[in-house]
DNA sequence: GTGAATTAGTGAATTATTTCACGACTTTTC
DNA sequence: GAAAAGTCGTGAAATAATTCACTAATTCAC
C-alpha cells in the first residue's frame, strides 16, 4: 500500500495539478499519455513526474505511457475526489467575492458552501448562488466545516482565525498579508499575492534567462 | 558586493515578506529587531533568516540583532524598491475587478497602470482609478510596461500570452490554470488557486500535526 | 516475427535548502 | 568594570528535492 508519509511535500503540492491535467485529457477522449507529454504540458521535469507516480507504485507501462483513465481513476480515490469538501469563506470583499463566483467545484472536490461579513449590507445576499451570513451567525451556522477561505482585512486575520478554529476549523487559505498563529494542529496556507507580484519582479531584474519553477 | 547570483531562489522568494513585515516595523516605530522576534512573526526558522541576510552581508550586529531603518533602507535598495514597476492587467472579470481595486502600491513598488478586457461593456470605466480599454488597443497602450498580470478565461491565456510577449512582456503571474508556453527571457509565475485549495485538503488529510510550510 | 523505437521505474549523483550548534562580539546588569 | 545574557554569522551536518542515465519491458513498423 501507499505510504502517505513517505510522500515528499513537494510532489504532494503537485498532485492537484497532476489530477485537473488528467481529468482534462480525459474529457478530450486522450487515452494514453507519456511522461514526457505531461511533463511538455505542465513544465514539470519529466523524471519528476516518473518520480511522484512511482511514490504510488507503479502505474505505468514501459514503452507505452500511462493510461489516461486508470491514473486518474486512481488519483481520484487518493486525493479523496469521491468525497465533497465544503469550505467556508469569511469576508466578502473584492477578493471574496470574485471567490464566490467562482466555481471550484469544476475540477475539484471542495465547494464553498456558506460566506460570512461582517457588514449588514452584505448579508442576507446570494453571491454565486452562496448565502452570505453575517459574522455573528458563524458559530451557529458552521456545523461540520472544517476549511475555510479567509478575505477579511488584515486587522481581522488574527482574531477571525482564532474564532474559526474555536469553531474546529483545521485548515486556512489565508489571503490576508498577516501571518497568522494556530496550534500545530491546524494547517494554513498563505497566499499573499503582494509578494507574488513583487517576487516575480525581484526575479525578473536578477535572474535573467534561466528556467525557474 | 552582493552577488545575486549566489542568492538562492528559496531566499529571494522571502525577500518581499521580509520587506513588508520590516516597513511595518518601521511605521510602528520599532528601531530594533532580532531575528528570533522575525521568526516568530513571520514563522520562518530564525536560522534561515540569519542565513538570508548574510547573503547580503553583515548586516545585524551580534548581541543586538537588525537596527530597522537600516535593514529596510538595505532592502529597498536591494529590492528598488525606489523606482515603480509599472503593470498592465489583462481580463478585467472578478478575480481583475478584485486585484484593481486593491491598492499594491502600499508596501509595494508595482502599480497597475492600465486593463484591458475584449468585453466592450467594460471598455472605458475606470475601476480603482485604472483605466480600462480594449483589448485591441494593448500594442498602442502598453508602451513600456514589462510585466502583466492575466486573469483572462484559460482558453485565452496562451494566445494572450503571445500577444503580451510580442508586445515586450517579460513577465506574467498567471491566474488562470493554463501553463503557458514562453521563450526562455520572460518569466511566468503561476498561481493557481483552485489548485492551492485542494492542496490545503490534500495536506489536512495526509499530514496531521507537522508543521509545514 | 523481428528489429528499432519508445518509455517507465529507479539507483545514484547532484543540487538546493534548512537546521544545528558554537565562536565571537555586544549589550545589559549590577 | 566585570559577569551574564543576548544574538549574529557561519561551517558543517542534515534533510529534501531534482535530475541523470541506464535497464527492462513494451510497442510499433513492416
Ligand atoms: N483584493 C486584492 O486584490 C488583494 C490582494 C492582495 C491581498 N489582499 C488581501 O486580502 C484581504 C481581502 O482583500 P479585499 O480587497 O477583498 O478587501 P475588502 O475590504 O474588499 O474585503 C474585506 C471584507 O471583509 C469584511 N469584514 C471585515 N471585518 C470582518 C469580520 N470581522 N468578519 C467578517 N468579515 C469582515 C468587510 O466587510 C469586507 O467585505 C485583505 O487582507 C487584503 O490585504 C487582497
Ligand atoms: N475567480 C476566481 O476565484 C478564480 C479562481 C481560480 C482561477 N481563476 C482563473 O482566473 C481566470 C479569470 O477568472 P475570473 O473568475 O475573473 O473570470 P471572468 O470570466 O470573470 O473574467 C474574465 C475576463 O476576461 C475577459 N476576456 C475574455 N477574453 C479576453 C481577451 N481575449 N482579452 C482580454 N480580456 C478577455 C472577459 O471579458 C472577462 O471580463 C480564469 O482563467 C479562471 O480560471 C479564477
Amino acid at each position: 500500500m501507499v505510504n502517505y508519509n513517505k510522500i515528499p511535500q513537494a510532489t504532494a503540492k503537485r498532485l492537484p495539478l497532476y489530477y485537473r491535467f488528467l481529468n482534462n485529457l480525459h474529457i478530450q477522449g486522450k487515452d494514453r499519455v507519456s511522461s514526457k507529454e505531461l511533463s511538455n504540458a505542465m513544465k514539470v521535469d519529466s523524471a519528476t513526474i516518473r518520480r511522484d507516480f512511482s511514490y504510488f507504485g507503479a502505474l505505468g507501462k514501459k514503452g507505452y505511457g500511462y493510461n489516461v483513465d486508470y491514473l486518474l481513476g486512481f488519483f481520484r480515490k487518493t486525493l479523496d475526489q469521491d468525497e465533497n469538501t465544503p469550505v467556508v469563506l469569511i469576508g466578502v470583499g473584492n477578493l471574496g467575492t470574485a471567490f464566490l463566483n467562482y466555481n471550484f467545484t469544476k475540477n475539484n472536490n471542495t465547494k464553498i458552501e456558506k460566506a460570512f461579513d461582517a457588514d449588514p449590507s452584505k448579508v442576507g445576499k446570494k453571491i454565486g448562488n452562496i448565502q452570505v451570513y453575517h459574522v455573528d451567525e458563524l458559530e451557529e451556522q458552521i456545523g461540520d466545516i472544517h476549511v475555510a477561505i479567509l478575505t477579511v482585512p488584515v486587522a481581522e486575520a488574527q482574531p477571525m482565525a482564532d474564532r474559526l478554529i474555536e469553531s474546529g476549523v483545521k485548515g486556512i487559505l489565508n489571503f490576508t498579508p498577516a501571518r497568522i498563529t494556530v496550534p500545530n494542529d491546524v494547517r494554513v496556507h498563505h497566499i499573499d499575492l503582494a509578494v507574488e507580484l513583487q517576487s516575480l519582479v525581484y526575479f525578473m531584474k536578477h535572474y535573467p534567462l534561466e528556467e525557474i519553477e
